[in-house]
DNA sequence: CGCCTTGTACCTAGGTACAAGGCGGTGCCCTAGT
């Protein structure tokens, strides 16, 4: 019989109580059962695994999407008196082979690793002879947001999960019904623990404001930031966000301005001047957030809605963590469904669209082919389709067509990437065969996200119940704190 | 359905004016040649 979980919660992280769900994981888990759990920001996702690290015998794997994430988690389980570490391509050689050596070993109690890390057939065989005792997905959304093309490393940790022995806990702030689906089905949970904590954050105020063009929500966003507290501003591009930034100065409101374009330490910098409190307003890509866990920003803006709704809110709900009275406001303009739309039509082409490209690389490109992607594109493909793909993102109709296994990518002959500029002597291997399915799927799929977001933007109805219920919440009365129930954005807060 | 970059015409050198067309954001991984 194991140490009692409330014990080790009290012993190794001083909490007397368990905070709502976290229990039923917590034993679920140490019962042999796999489970999701579906946890609000700040209610404590890390202390579900913390807990039984502590218990289980062998090694808990936590999967984890960013390195600054795993390095702070590690701080965090250490704080919690677990023996943790992390394997990233930050580290020396050296670094990583004392890591492995300790877990196996078995001098470690936790060890953070990222899904492509897991991927590799290295990785893979020396885990097969450590003994794990729970194997953990931690932002377990990413599997759905990310796996699909941005990061495919994401689908795969479902082997992972089924040829580990251990049960396997699924963590995630955010998640529809289909993404709960999606996250079971993936990693190939078995008859999984599902705890799900409301999504309702009674101190948000909703807003969307249309404004005629850019330039007027530009004006709108400096009148915003101007009051009182920390504000976020998300725009939809670097271009967009670095412009604001100068705007803002020009007024005399000094922000900082953050995108992954911008060098590691400029980044780190930005985040720790906002976390420290030296900032009062950032704005950013979406690059911007996850990790991040401050208390009290007042105001999220957005420029313009993104393209999905569990995007916005995870975004808009940076705003008001400590639970005070906080503003979530986007602007809606003509031309941001018409620029989304360009967007779907790049990264998921329509079925025809790409049965036409592959037909034309069958001709030209054989089964293991250095190519002048440049040249080819004189043909029926137009330089952009190609572009993206190139330069090492499956983005395209290239992405699209191997995520449907009708091309494959070999590698770049002579020079790297960036050397080559990423569109000549591209080798890839076109296949005999090509099944246009999963392209179908995915791009009915982000459609229907953005159909989502364009019916929250035009929305007659109480904004806040109109994301309850996408997340699958009942929706109750209307709130009485966003602007369709009445309340003013302007005048609404202090 | 708006903005910005790029392209073209002007004619012989590099500006200017205007038209056309394109437009994205997230991160792991440690290759191979300086």
């Amino acid at each position: 019989m194991h140490e009692d979980p409330r014990a080790v919660l009290r012993r190794t992280l001083g909490f007397d109580a368990f905070r709502p769900g976290q229990e039923p994981l917590v034993r679920a888990v140490l019962g042999g059962r796999d489970a999701l759990g579906i946890l609000p920001t700040g209610g404590g996702k890390s202390a579900c695994y913390q807990v039984p690290a502590h218990i289980v015998d062998g090694l808990t794997l936590v999967v984890t999407p960013l390195v600054s994430l795993m390095e702070d988690q590690v701080g965090r389980a250490r704080g919690a008196g677990l023996r943790a570490a992390h394997l990233s391509a930050t580290q020396s050689s050296a670094e990583r082979a004392k890591t492995r050596a300790d877990v196996t070993a078995g001098a470690l109690d936790v060890l953070f690793v990222s899904p492509e890390r897991l991927a590799q057939q290295e990785t893979r065989t020396w885990l097969s002879d450590v003994r794990i005792g729970l194997f953990v997905v931690d932002e377990a959304h990413c599997i759905s947001e990310w796996g699909h093309d941005f990061r495919p490393a994401y689908r795969g940790l479902g082997r992972v999960s089924t040829v580990v022995s251990a049960p396997t806990l699924a963590l995630t702030a955010s998640a529809t019904p289909a993404v709960r689906d999606d996250i079971v089905g993936s990693l190939g949970l078995t008859d999984p623990h599902v705890e799900i904590r409301s999504f309702d954050r009674p101190n948000l105020h909703w807003a969307v404001i249309r404004a005629p063009d850019e330039r007027a929500a530009l004006r709108g966003t400096a009148a915003l930031v101007r009051g009182p507290g920390v504000s976020l501003v998300y725009g939809p591009t670097r271009r967009r966000v670095a412009s604001t930034r100068d705007y803002l100065a020009s007024l005399g409101i000094v922000a900082d301005a953050y995108h992954a374009g911008l060098p590691g330490p400029e980044r780190t910098e930005v985040q720790e001047r906002f976390m420290a409190g030296e900032t009062r307003v950032v704005v950013a890509t979406n690059a911007f957030g996850m990790g991040i866990d401050k208390a009290d920003v007042r105001t999220v803006v957005h420029l313009s809605l993104p393209s999905s709704l569990e995007a916005y809110y995870q975004e808009a709900g940076r705003a008001g963590r400590d639970g005070e009275p906080s503003r979530c406001l986007a602007y809606a303009t003509p031309g941001d469904r018409r620029v989304l739309d360009r967007f779907i039509d790049e990264t998921h082409p329509p079925a025809p669209r790409l049965r036409e490209v592959w037909r034309h690389l069958r001709r030209h490109v054989g089964e293991r082919d250095t190519v002048d992607l440049a040249r080819l594109s004189d043909g029926p493909i137009p330089h952009r389709a190609l572009e993206g793909w190139a330069q090492g993102d499956p983005a395209g109709a290239l992405g699209a067509l191997e995520r449907c296994g009708g091309v494959r990518r070999i590698g770049i002959a002579g020079g790297t990437r960036r050397d080559s500029g990423g569109l000549e002597q591209l080798r890839i291997g076109v296949r005999t065969r090509v099944d246009l399915s999963t392209a179908h799927r995915l791009r009915k799929r982000a459609l229907a996200r953005l159909r989502a977001v364009d019916a929250y933007r035009r929305s007659r109805n109480c904004r806040r119940n109109a994301v309850l219920r996408y997340f699958g919440e009942m929706a109750s009365h209307p709130c009485g704190r966003c602007d369709r129930c009445g309340w003013n954005y302007l005048t609404g807060l202090p």
